[in-house]
DNA sequence: TTATCGTGGATACTTTTTATCCGCAATAGG
DNA sequence: CCTATTGCGGATAAAAAGTATCCACGATAA
């Protein structure tokens, strides 16, 4: 069991838009510059965080990525799903069938038990991962990290940050 | 995020050994044989079961696997942890100290507060795999499957089973 | 002594992940 | 209109992990 290494660039990457101002934006290369990260592979991350609705994209100059709702209301479930699909860890296989004593199908119509587990177990594991929200994650980087790389992230969004010409109804 | 074969392998086997009478073993080429897998991979697996403690094995002929405690004390955390390793499946990489901006490590002295939150969740699977015994998943196979398909597994693992000279103290 | 079985290493094949590149569409600013 | 910047999508490739096979070896029951 393993998670691919979008899913922490994503996170991060959604955390720090959760503080560019109103609809501003900030362009995908200077997120991959934040955390040294190659921009050309980081962009098929934000590119599904886009489809699943959880950033905005803007084209053009002054162009870039924000968050399509705000940080209440996007959980690290929401991150995740996006980055790794919603499908689950386990695929039951129905190897139980493969054996060589041949039996129809019809003695295999209730779903595999193990199957069940599996998905119950997993089934925690995203509730656990939704009842973490964005906001909590910024809230307790800016409550409990040190002052001085949090001061660093606020400045590097503020320098990087775009402001869009379009009206938008939520100032943050 | 995604689980390997082995699990579902590992866990079938687990289960088919959890009917073996008393002390007998039985061969990983039969149970290679029960699922339709391919012999030599699965041998990999059931030495990864071994290694962990949760099968024993016996060499030479009549030799084979058996559970090295009863399956009232083998969960599914022991089988997927033995297969898939004990690592987390979210691994920080503490990205953010990969900035442009450089800040001596004395400002990344806390933990990352989205390793602790990918963790914690991770916490609630396995503590959720923690609670399906062995034991529970053999009981429901035979209460709730089929009883075609659950009479031909019992067939199957009395006709492969090997009993051992060796006397054992637990007998099932 | 022989045949069977598990162990471990070496090796190869396949799939997934990670990463790069290029042309295209969108668009802000001159 | 023109240009520069940015996101989008596909093609491609390199790296890593997962899957699978084989063989030499030690153990052991008959």
């Amino acid at each position: 069991m393993k998670l691919g290494e979008g899913v922490e660039a994503a996170i991060h990457c959604a955390a720090t838009l959760a503080s560019v101002d109103g609809n501003s934006t900030m362009p995908g290369a200077a997120l991959a510059e934040c955390f040294g990260l190659s921009p050309s592979y980081l962009l098929k991350h934000l590119n599904q965080l886009t489809a699943a609705r959880i950033l905005e994209s803007v084209s053009g100059p002054a162009g870039g990525y924000r968050l399509a709702r705000p940080a209440e209301r996007i959980t690290l479930l929401d991150i995740v799903l996006a980055v790794e699909g919603r499908e689950p860890a386990f695929r039951c296989g129905e190897i139980r069938r493969n054996g060589p004593v041949k039996i129809d199908a019809s003695a295999y119509v209730k779903p595999c038990g193990i199957n069940a587990a599996m998905l119950k177990a997993e089934r925690a594991y995203r509730a656990a991962l939704a009842e973490v929200k964005l906001s909590d994650i910024v809230a307790d980087y800016a409550a409990e990290g040190d002052p001085r790389s949090f001061a660093a992230s606020c400045a590097f969004v503020a320098r990087h940050q775009r402001p869009q010409k379009t009206a938008s109804t939520n100032q943050n």
